[in-house]
DNA sequence: GATGAATGAGCCTTCATTCAT
DNA sequence: TATGAATGAAGGCTCATTCAT
């Protein structure tokens, strides 16, 4: 008998709600055959095992994440080292925002991922992307001449820590079950954000305040500013 | 009988390591039992249920933590504004500074919460903690009449998600297990970025790339780079 | 709760029609605690798994069983040399005697052990007999100064083999399900049979056709045979 | 399509090697398929059930030994009674040292047999080879005008018993992984010892302890014993 | 004939929780 | 209060067997 596609897309179709309505550990693998209006055995004919499953639900979106992050680092390690420095904003921003909609295109397989307490899969995800991106901050640093890492300001350690905690604050948009556009909004934000912390590594004399305007002395802010907060609730 | 408080001390100690070794749902009720020397009658005397246990561990730590980042934020509320500008600073420092040995103090519990896989408990603390800087800094901005809220660049989504980003950033250290001395280097970098960071957001025409050196011309910087990087395995 | 003596009786009760009707891989944990009237958890709570329980039912008898073979071989092994020589034929008769008799007294045991399937607890239980019957023989090889051993008649494993041989005749009263009083003859039988055996072992001019008497040439006993074979169904 | 007779040897191997290695009820289909690089499918064209495809695999080896023990019983009560007794023994000689490598040839097979844990044809087995040598007994019995059976020293049952008693003794060489030439060695005096046994039934005068030597009172004997035991390990 | 997907009963075991003692 | 026996649902998984292709 030929193995039923049908199936087996209602089988991951079933097993994608189910992992993502009660998270890995408390998922039925019995619920999820029920679900897909099969038998316990069709998953056990496709999948060695429940994490195989959960591998097959969540794990081709992260390769896609993945493969399309590479390319992309690639393509910008590949530029002269002045036009990295040009282009590597509008890189990132053009990264971040299809990585957004990305996301979003595969909202239900990322939130398993990212809320789903099966942590060995994300976090083995998370470092390769960190890793990725890492390596391929490395090779900028060396392109362009910079010091960080000469100077001690950039560590192995740092490096990993510091982009692990960037994806993870992208990765924040699921966790939060913000809106697309939101989040879109929320990201450019952040990668602005993230480009001033990074100066404050890449630069030795960055001054963080540069740039602070003085204190503005106008009430009329700080009244506007009142009624916006209170307007919210008051919680502050 | 008296309720034995020292078998409770058993109890609470049984339970984290449990927890800390399997996370929370593969560790077993049975287990924590025996590991204290008593039965499992005498933890369902003591907590209504499995969830009650777990709390019963990492709450107080929890609260204990909260209930001095509320004292430290209250305080500097009630500096008058010129001071809370002058002072925001070295606050932040001093109380990041805490933070991170108070989690090297009570590690394992801290790692139960971001790795042990009950996400309920840990996204409310987090949850919390998020509103509490997310309010103190609505009244600094306030306090001081900046225009990030009147101005739209700072919603509230915008403030809670960047808010969970920074804490987040800052537990790593436990998820990495980090060592506690390294952790400050690196947390204390990570203040820097953020800082970095939230002049993106107080101030419109902050400039980023202010301060940003121009290209290193010198190639010596890149050669003992390019030494460093090899030393390291060679990963970038 | 006091645990309930009464369903430990019936659950090991229970297991042991189970294990006696099925075998030990198809007898079923949840058909047992079915018929003792209790819950699958209530085997669990005595027993770590099926392989425990099986134990529990037949482990007892065989300890008991090797209790009184290893006293009667150590009395025994206490006799002076020429009493053992007088006393060996007797011993040995009223041990086997008491055996059998104990068989049947735990008929079930003894059937599950055979014939249920669990080969290795059959197999360590038979080697253990048989080497303590070994060692016996050994120390009364050695106490009347026979030459079965110096002469290489009798190697270790052919003393293995051949007390293995002799049990397994003994139990195979079980295992044909034959009564207990027929047994008790086929049993007197079969020692004779193996005292003339042994024999041949112990003493290396033992004249096995010694004895023998002459062809009888009265035609009668042939025919009073004929007739017998033939009521038995003929099938010699 | 043709049925495959490769695939069916190829078959047949698997199962050999799968029952060898796990006993029949933790083999599995599925790995005797895998193992021949078939399917499921193809045992269930040859066989109907699990069952059958272990008698295909056991089945023709008892056969063939059936066979030949036949023809052997038969070629024997052939004889006139006077070269029956003449020749009985050297004709059994002959036979089970045959039938000993026959079972070396065949090893697995046997191995399955005695230990795969499938009693029921393992003692349909037994039973019949049992039944053939007990037709021949009584053959003989009549033909030499014996009196075991008229006196009633040998009924059906003992006669039964003491056979299979006798063939499992031969059959332990397989359970026991005993090396061919040891097996040889052994079986040659199991049947001087089963001859003597048997004399115990057929002649009712026999004195089993004719031919016992008296005490030997050489002490040097006792010695070089001493040694030997010790030499094995002092288990005795 | 051959395949291997599908089935679903059944396996042993673990668990949090209840409750009689 | 403390115990731990009892419960029974549910877990993941394996299996021989069936049958559409």
């Amino acid at each position: 008998m030929k193995r039923d596609e049908d199936a087996t897309e209602r089988l991951l179709a079933a097993a994608r709600e189910e992992f993502f309505e009660k998270g890995y550990e408390a998922a039925s693998l019995r619920a999820i055959a029920e679900r897909a209006g099969s038998s316990k055995g069709a998953i056990y004919v496709r999948y060695p095992d429940k994490a195989a499953l959960y591998e097959a639900v969540v794990g081709p979106v992260i390769e896609e994440l993945y493969a399309r992050m590479e390319r992309c680092f690639d393509d910008f390690g590949q530029m002269d080292p002045a036009m990295q420095r040009t282009e590597m904003n509008a890189y990132a921003d053009r990264g971040i925002g299809w990585m957004v909609d990305f996301l979003y295109d595969h909202f239900a397989e990322f939130k398993i991922l990212v809320c789903g307490g099966k942590e060995d899969l994300y976090q083995r995800f998370m470092h390769r992307m960190v890793e990725l991106d890492s390596a391929t901050t490395y090779r900028y640093i060396e392109a362009v001449g910079n010091d960080a890492v000469t100077s001690g300001r950039l560590t192995p350690e740092i490096m990993h820590m510091i982009n692990t905690a960037c994806f993870t604050g992208i990765f924040e948009v699921v966790a939060h079950d913000m809106g697309r556009e939101e989040a879109h909004a929320y990201v450019e934000r952040l990668c602005l954000f993230y480009r001033a912390g990074w100066n404050t590594i890449f630069y030795s004399d960055y001054d963080v305040s540069a740039g602070v305007p003085k204190p503005p002395s106008d009430p009329a802010t700080a009244d506007e500013l009142k009624r916006l907060v209170e307007a919210r609730g008051g919680s502050p």
